[in-house]
DNA sequence: CGTTAGCACTCTCACCTATTGAGTGCTAAC
DNA sequence: GTTAGCACTCAATAGGTGAGAGTGCTAACG
C-alpha cells in the first residue's frame, strides 16, 4: 500500500515537476546533494536560481525532497523517487545492439532450462550495474512427466522424477523386507507408474495410487514409490519460490553511498535469509506487473536504502518467475524499468517456446 | 612455495615461541594490537614486561610480528602466524555434544547427497563464525548410471542421464527428419542404452556406441542419443570443480578489520569470480591434505587480509571434494582447523557410504 | 650476561577550535 | 510572479593540543 503514498498529481505544476525530475536526474549520477544553481546551470530551465530555490522550497513541503542540513542541496525522498517513478510515461528501452547480444547469450544455452534464470540475473545486473534478481519458473501444480527407478540395493531405490516444468528432483525410496526388489522388477514399476501417473497433479496421482491392489506385489512396490512422489509433488507445490539467484551484488557495493556505512551489511543480511525476498518476490508473482519498490516502502527495515524493479515473467497457471534487480534508491529507474521490461519479455518468450 | 617461508623453528627459544603464541591467541581475540605489558599481566609468564619488549624486539626482526606504528603493540605478520600454525600440534577438536548434533543434521538429509556439501558450508560457517565453503564430491571419470529419455516432440527428445556419482544430468537431444520417434520407441532406446552403457565412462562408451549399426533404426538413434552423452560426460570429467559453495560471509563482514577497510570488497571480487577459488581448491583435491593459505602467502592481492583452511574429502579415484573455511587472517587457527578436520571426516563417511 | 626498573620519546586518538564555502531562506526591488 | 542581494547556517576541513599507550634505550641489579 505504501506504494501509492502520494497520488496527487495534480496540485504540482509541470515547471515543478521538470525541477523535481532534473534533481533527481541529476542526484542519480552526482550521487551528491543538487543545489539550486547547479540545476539552472546544467537544465535549461529559463529561470534563476532564486526561482528553483523557492520551488525547491515546495517541494521539500510536499514531502518530495529532503535537506540533509541547512547548508545543503537537495535530496530526493523516497517519496519524491516514487512520484518520478509514476510520472516517467516512456523508460528507456534497451540499447537493439544489446537486445541482440543478450538474444544471442540466451541461444547459447537455449535447451537449458534450468540455467536460463540465472543468466537473466547476470544479464541484468551487467546490463544496470545493480545487482540481477531471478527466480526459477515454478509452476503453481507440478505435473509428472516421468518416472524412473534406480536400484541402490535390494531394499533402497533411487527414484528420479522428472517434472513437466522442468525440473528434476531425486530422492531415495526404502521398500519393506518383504518387497524386495531388483532392477527388471523397478523397471517394470517405472512402467507402470509412467502408464498411469503421466501428466497428473499430485491430487490426482493420489487418487490413481489409492486403486493400487495391495495384494499384487507390482503395483504394491509401485504405491509405495507413488506415495514418495506425491509427498515430493506436495512439497513443490507448496513452495512459492523455490530459489533466489542474485548476481552483482558487488555493483551495489560500489555505490558511494554503502562505501563507508553499514547499511550495506543489512541488505546483505536481508539477501542472504532468503526468506523475505520470497516473500517479495511471490507477490510479483501474483500481482502480474511490474513492481517497483523503493527504500522505506519496504517493510523490511534492512530494505531501506535500497530498491528493488521486479518483473513477473512466464504465464500464471502455468508457471511464473520473477527477474529484477535491485540497486540503492538512487538508480536509474528508466533504465532499470526498460531493462527489467525487456528480459522479462525475453524470459516469456523463452517459457511459452518450452511449452508450446 | 610461500607456505613455507621460514621453517626455522630452530633458532627460537621456547619462551620466543610462547610469547608469540600468546600474541596470537591475544591478537585473535582482541584485534587489537598487543603490549607488553598485556602480555605479562594475562599470561603467567614470570618475567618483566622489559624482557617481554626485547623479545618481542627479537620475534619484529624475525619478521613474525609487526608494528601498526611507534606507540602501539605488536600484530602477527602472516608468516608469524604460518610459524604458529606450523608449531602447534594439538588442534581444537570439535566438542562431543557438537559433534552428535551436526551428525544428526546430516542425518536429516541422508539421501539428498547433493545437499551434503551445501549443509557442510553452512554447518563450518556457524562453528567458526567465518564463511564456510564446500564443493561436491566430484568424481575424476563420471560412470553411467541410468539414462532416460522423454519425448519432447516427435524429432526432440530431453535426455536424463544420472551418473554413478550422484549428479543428474539434463539435455535436449535433436535427431534427423527420418529418425522421428515417439515415446514407446525413445522408451526401447533407453533400455537398449541402459543395458549397454550401464557402470560405463566416456571413453567406454564411446567404443560401445562405435559397434552400433547405422543401418538399423533403433541402434542409429542410439548412437545419436550415446553421442550426447559422451559430450556430457566428457564436459563433465573436463571441470575440476564443479560448483563452490559458501555461506556465511556475513559472519567475516563482521570482523573489525573489515568494518572500515574496502578489503571486504576485494574478498568478495575474489569469491565472486570463482576461477579462483576453484584453483585452489583444486590445489587441496590433489594434495589430500588440509592446506592453509595465510594472507599474503595466497597469489592473488584480493585474497590479502583473508586465510583459507581447507581440507579434501572422498578417496582419490572415486570422488573428491574439497570443504573449508575462510576468515581474516587473525582467526582462531587451532578452532578453524580441528573444526574442518572433522566435517571432511564426516563426508569421507558419508562418500564411503554411498559408494559401499 | 640475562633481567629489570626507570624514563624519555614517539605516535595515534580524541577533542577542540577556527576557517572555508556551498547553499539556503528571506527581503526588497523589479 | 520573478529576481538580485545578502545574512545566515552548518558540514567539512585543517590545524592545534593534551592524554595515553607502548616502545626503546640505559643503567643498575643479581
Amino acid at each position: 500500500m505504501a506504494r501509492r503514498t502520494r497520488r496527487t498529481l495534480g496540485p504540482l505544476d509541470l515547471r515543478s515537476q521538470a525541477i523535481l525530475r532534473a534533481v533527481i536526474e541529476e542526484y542519480v549520477t552526482t550521487a551528491q546533494p543538487v543545489g539550486s544553481l547547479a540545476l539552472v546551470e546544467r537544465y535549461g530551465l529559463g529561470v534563476s536560481s532564486a526561482t528553483v530555490r523557492n520551488i525547491l522550497a515546495e517541494l521539500e513541503l510536499a514531502g518530495l525532497l529532503s535537506h540533509p542540513h541547512t547548508s545543503a542541496g537537495r535530496v530526493p525522498t523516497d517519496a519524491g523517487y516514487r512520484f518520478y517513478v509514476e510520472s516517467i510515461a516512456e523508460t528507456l528501452p534497451l540499447p537493439a545492439v544489446e537486445q541482440l547480444m543478450i538474444r544471442h547469450q540466451f541461444g547459447q544455452v537455449e535447451f537449458a532450462s534450468e540455467h536460463w534464470f540465472r543468466l537473466a540475473a547476470t544479464t541484468l545486473a551487467g546490463l544496470t550495474r545493480s545487482a540481477g534478481i531471478a527466480t526459477p519458473a515454478k509452476p503453481s501444480f507440478a505435473h509428472i512427466r516421468r518416472v524412473d527407478l534406480v536400484a541402490a540395493n535390494e531394499r533402497m531405490a533411487s527414484l528420479i522424477l522428472v517434472l513437466r516444468e522442468g525440473a528434476i528432483k531425486q530422492a531415495a525410496v526404502i521398500l519393506d523386507e518383504d518387497d524386495a526388489v531388483d532392477q527388471p522388477m523397478l523397471n517394470r514399476v517405472a512402467g507402470l507408474l509412467n502408464e498411469k501417473l503421466i501428466d497428473l497433479t499430485a491430487t490426482l496421482a493420489e487418487s490413481v495410487l489409492a486403486k493400487m491392489r495391495d495384494t499384487d506385489h507390482l503395483e504394491r512396490v509401485a504405491a509405495r514409490v507413488g506415495e514418495r512422489i506425491v509427498r515430493i509433488l506436495r512439497d513443490y507445490d507448496a513452495t512459492t519460490v523455490e530459489e533466489v539467484f542474485s548476481d552483482g551484488l558487488l555493483n551495489v557495493m560500489e555505490a558511494p553511498e554503502f562505501a563507508h556505512s553499514d547499511k550495506l551489511r543489512q541488505v546483505f543480511t536481508a539477501l542472504e535469509n532468503r526468506v523475505y525476498l520470497a516473500e517479495l518476490v511471490g507477490s510479483v508473482a501474483t500481482s502480474g506487473q511490474i513492481l517497483i519498490f523503493i527504500g522505506a516502502e519496504n517493510p523490511h527495515e534492512e530494505m531501506h536504502g535500497v530498491s528493488l524493479v521486479l518483473a513477473p515473467y512466464g504465464h500464471p497457471g502455468q508457471a511464473i518467475g520473477v527477474v529484477g534487480v535491485l540497486g540503492p534508491t538512487r538508480m536509474s529507474y528508466p533504465q532499470a524499468i526498460g531493462t527489467v521490461r525487456f528480459v522479462s519479455g525475453l524470459m516469456n518468450e523463452l517459457v511459452d517456446h518450452l511449452y508450446a
